[in-house]
DNA sequence: ATATATGCAAACGCTTTGCATAGAG
DNA sequence: CTCTATGCAAAGCGTTTGCATATAT
């Protein structure tokens, strides 16, 4: 029978109880700190991991070359700010379908897409003056 | 005045004479020793380096956490094989004006985006029957 | 003589794994 | 006793840098 596992329960909370997208590793250690709760990086990303393998989060890649979690949800993009890394989600899909037309001018089979956007957040484009 | 450099040359040469897209460090030193030139992985990232900083070369990101480069060139996207890893490129933009929509919905001022594809190219739809 | 491209080796950041331990059932 | 979550340490992997050397001008 499993233990309580109190790394993995810190790790689930933390993302199901914040709207927060896209969490690093070193992001889910930080705030789990302030939480009070430490834990060793290599437990955090077995958490991370095993989570990942029931569903409750995803792992998506936004091409920093971190890996970054969040809740399994359905599918939308992301934007992520230049400035300060800050990253917001985008509802809805924004490609439309170009599954034809990209198997007539590649030859590949379209199976889905990542799509990100750059650009300033809020905060970073007020102090851009 | 500048020394001859061969390595920056035949890096400069393979990315213009190929078609192909996204090379990591890695692809251009095994496509160099192919031709028989042996440069060390250190010359080599110096040398897509410096292609990049004179506009020759471009960065690419792929989400899976390489660097990549390819010949600076119009906006494209490109698509990923998840069989083979096999790249292509897609020409034109796919993705609709949706700035002012972002800027609506997230508060972000839209900088630009990166759309990446992934899919079965030619040859690895043929084998999956 | 001066400047720079290169190789070699090592540092680095992040991810991943091996191993021993501790603790719940 | 058995099984698993955890910490600790170390290995990997790709990128990047410091340093000494070689070489063209």
């Amino acid at each position: 029978m499993p233990r309580p596992s109190h790394v993995r329960d810190a790790v689930a909370s933390l993302l199901t109880e914040s709207d927060r997208h896209g969490w690093s590793l070193d992001e889910v250690d930080q705030a789990l700190r302030e939480r009070g709760i430490a834990a060793d990086p290599s437990s955090i990303f077995r958490a991370l991991e095993h989570l990942e393998g029931v569903g409750t989060l995803q792992r998506v890649e936004l091409a920093d070359g971190k890996a970054r979690y969040e809740l399994h949800q359905e599918h939308h993009e992301h934007i992520v700010c230049t400035r300060c890394g800050a990253i917001a989600p985008i509802r809805g899909c924004l490609v439309p379908e170009a599954h034809e037309a990209i198997v007539a001018s590649t030859g590949y089979l379209v199976g889905g897409h990542k799509l990100l956007f750059e650009g300033l957040c809020p905060a970073c484009s007020k102090e851009e003056d």
